[in-house]
DNA sequence: GCTGAATCGTCAACTTGGTTGTCGAAAATA
DNA sequence: TATTTTCGACAACCAAGTTGACGATTCAGC
């Protein structure tokens, strides 16, 4: 069976990208129809950004590396949508402790699984060995030219 | 030498999504040190939709999956800042030829040459044989689950 | 303990890159 | 020829960011 030899620079972004793209749709379109239909990929990184243990409207800013004006609208959202609460901090009267509300933690458990079994599908088409050590090759590229900010994906390329 | 043994299934898309934007934040690092300091990652996209043959209006915003709206817009942009021209079609009265100027030629010579620049730099990371079998692994999870449209990139995490 | 500086969350106005709806002009089709 | 389609632009809107300003707290230095 031949294969090709070698490939152009330019399709190396397009693959990642397109894998990357893949695995969020597929998030989404099995989120959807498990009772969770109005996620947007942005309102997913937020909620993560929340996380288990709630934090506060700056923090949710600094994490996502938003400002907190956006933290506040888009936490805003999540509100409106059941995921998150906002309850006055006890420990200081100028801040807002945003909760998960049990249909975010739903979200969040959900979230960890369907991403567990695509994951699963991708030991299914190429071997685990292959889904590891693609794994580790991306690991240490990203390793080998400093960190890069995971956490502002949703608006980058803006 | 110890290597993890498995991952979580989240840490995929990270690894993916870190790994794009490296490749695209140095290409417009590097784009910006050879005279393109003002192309954003929306524009490069559109240049090479629009290709080196030029195209109508439509057609950019056919190939970009885009309203020809929004292809207006853009195109209108990238007019602005010299990468390409807006003709009068001689065939078609309606229709509008855009067409790349020197600049933007110039602009999409030199993302070739640094995509491939990019992907040398990978090469010498992890090796010819892991970058190419990375590369065949991604291709063959894309393949396994219909073609992905990856035109429309820009604007997909709305 | 006060006072000045920093931080908290919100409001308002703006930017970008999309969307839909409408439209006149031109082309294609029946 | 008459109807339908397509082209590109206009307007109005939306989503998710931005900056600037603000009152209300909290913190830090003296």
């Amino acid at each position: 069976m031949m294969r090709r030899v070698d490939r152009y620079g330019f399709e190396l972004p397009l693959l990642l990208a397109g894998a990357f793209r893949q695995m969020i749709d597929e998030l989404h379109r099995r989120l959807a129809g498990e009772g969770h239909p109005d996620l947007r990929p942005t309102y997913g990184f937020t909620l993560q950004a929340i996380g288990l243990d709630g934090a506060t409207v700056s923090e949710v800013g600094r994490r996502l590396g938003v400002s907190k004006q956006a933290a506040t609208k888009t936490v805003a959202k999540l509100a409106d949508l059941g995921y998150v609460t906002r309850d006055q901090d006890p420990a200081d009267a100028r801040a807002v402790q945003v909760a998960m509300t049990p249909h975010g933690r739903d979200m969040l458990q959900r979230s960890a699984r369907i991403f567990d079994d695509l994951r699963a599908d991708w030991i299914r088409t190429l071997g685990r060995d292959r889904v590891t050590a693609l794994e580790d090759d991306l690991a240490k590229v990203l390793q080998s030219s400093g960190p890069v900010p995971l956490h502002d994906l949703p608006g980058w390329l803006r």
